[in-house]
DNA sequence: CACGTTAATGCAATCTTGTTGCATATAATC
DNA sequence: GATTATATGCAACAAGATTGCATTAACGTG
């Protein structure tokens, strides 16, 4: 039901290209969201430019097979958008203090908030911060 | 019962500077988080270094008067603290998505998510974008 | 399968936001 | 008014991200 990369990235009217199917790969296999630090270090093994990076991950999120998140540090991250997912105009995640991580949670379900009257909201984020189920452990070690 | 800036400021061991009463004041009458960029244009006339607006903002945040907000354009956006406010853990702001300008929504209550297991949560932000009232009627009068 | 077109890439330069080090100025205390 | 620690101003730096432009390579066509 969801196809594999090539298949998705020809589905867009885009190229399919390495740097393309390594970016979607890693996005695919993460259990967070990355930043462009993260992918860069990776996929060093393939040699991607860093502007090449930037540009995969703008065209990820523009053509919506990802979210863009900004962290604390004020660094992008990102994540792969939920393919059947209820159209992302809503998004939370999990910000490990100790280890920086960015999580998804992806069930959790966000209120929709009352705003000032003449205010309409488009899209809504949750953004937790913490201690995540490794750093508590290492906490707990102790 | 909410003092007089210069007072308010010596009141945490510090002194009062031109910059200091000048970016508190500014922050007081806002009803938005200001940016860097905007407390500097708001105050070109008084000729304040950049680096000593960064470091009276810093200043306002470390003392607890301010809250720091990074906003999805990877800026820092910064707001007085509400004098009795709950002591923070849990903020909302909106975004307008035309004109760029951040609101805070202070009395949205914020429900405490469900976490993955081994998760812990420290704070809670709820961030919305969409249209302010002020876009939002530019658009009705087209 | 070679060819041509156009989207992607690589590289260098640039921008933006924010930080640091250090000499100088100034608010507060006496 | 003199003294002193705190703030300021300036210059340099740093990291993340963006832009311009020449070159490469994906992919439809013949």
């Amino acid at each position: 039901m969801n196809s594999d990369p090539a298949t998705r990235i020809r589905a867009l009217g885009a190229r399919v290209t390495p740097a393309r199917l390594a970016v979607l790969r890693l996005l695919e296999g993460a259990d967070r969201a990355l930043s462009h630090h993260d992918v860069e270090a990776a996929l060093s093994d393939l040699d991607i430019d860093r502007v090449t990076l930037y540009r995969v991950l703008d065209w990820l999120v523009e053509s919506g097979l990802a979210h863009r998140v900004t962290d604390a540090q004020r660094v992008f991250r990102f994540s792969l958008a939920a393919p059947n997912a209820p159209q992302h105009d809503q998004h939370a995640h999990f910000r490990c203090e100790d280890c920086g991580k960015v999580f998804c949670l992806d069930d959790v379900q966000i209120a929709q908030p009352a705003l000032p009257k003449g205010f309409s909201a488009k899209s809504v984020g949750l953004s937790v911060t913490g201690q995540c189920a490794q750093c508590d452990r290492h906490t707990a070690a102790k």
